[in-house]
DNA sequence: AGATACGGTATCCTTTTCGACACTATGGGC
DNA sequence: GCCCATAGTGTCGAAAAGGATACCGTATCT
């Protein structure tokens, strides 16, 4: 998020659950963090492996991933340009969740058919 | 989220994590999913347990995820009136990955100490 | 000379989210 | 007669998220 939604660490049990989740939402970054699973990727590529995301969004993800420490960034002076992103050390972390999202989302695909039919 | 901000069916292997985080994404829903793990709560217990949520977004969030099919509905008739809210069958199934969530915010409060601190 | 690839920025605009507040109906206690 | 609790709904508006489009500079390919 790099923005916080929340105010105060006032937690309750409750508490870790959002602040866990309120850094990968958003639309992007648990996917951006999934492609980064298998190693360093460039910044078009991942653009590509993502789908739909403009370049805005993208930067402004990666961006805002690399605030909270979850990725690292690194610029080689080349050109044409050559970015590469990868996990961090947290950022490698984060895995376990990835993984279940995953699954989960591999194992429940019909929910997501009737859901697109249904209202798309 | 029951409204699908996704158009198509057309998944990279990056889609199943996308569907899947664009059901517990928002602020509230990993939360109640996380409260509802230990067993059915009424509506206003769950209000109390998840900090600052208000009448409206609680409602609004449960009526999702009942839609979704991650959570059921059940109301007695009773004055004053009791409505206890349950994991379905297929909610249950997230288990691992709130349970992921919880573990890795508990792992690294740290990291929300310091963006609480300073950007709040 | 023109197109392509790279990794972005800047600007504008629309959609979505979310919080504040008021309002509902019922029955019980004071 | 009035306030309390329960579990909501309706409306409003601010703020945030997200998408579209255009633009940048360098270098290489054709």
């Amino acid at each position: 998020m790099a923005k916080p939604r929340h105010s105060r660490l006032d937690c309750t049990p409750g508490c870790a659950v959002e602040a866990a989740i309120s850094l990968i939402d958003g639309k992007w970054k648990a996917v951006i963090l999934y492609h980064l699973q298998e190693g360093p990727v460039r910044f078009n590529e991942l653009r590509r492996r993502s789908g739909s995301v403009t370049q805005r969004m993208l930067t402004n993800q990666l961006r805002e991933l690399e605030t909270d420490g979850l990725i690292e960034r690194e610029v080689f002076a080349q050109v044409p340009p050559r970015v590469e992103y990868r996990l961090s050390e947290r950022g490698r972390t984060l895995s376990p969740i990835i993984e279940a999202l995953k699954a989960w989302g591999d194992a429940n695909m019909d929910l997501f058919a009737r859901r697109w039919t249904a209202r798309a």
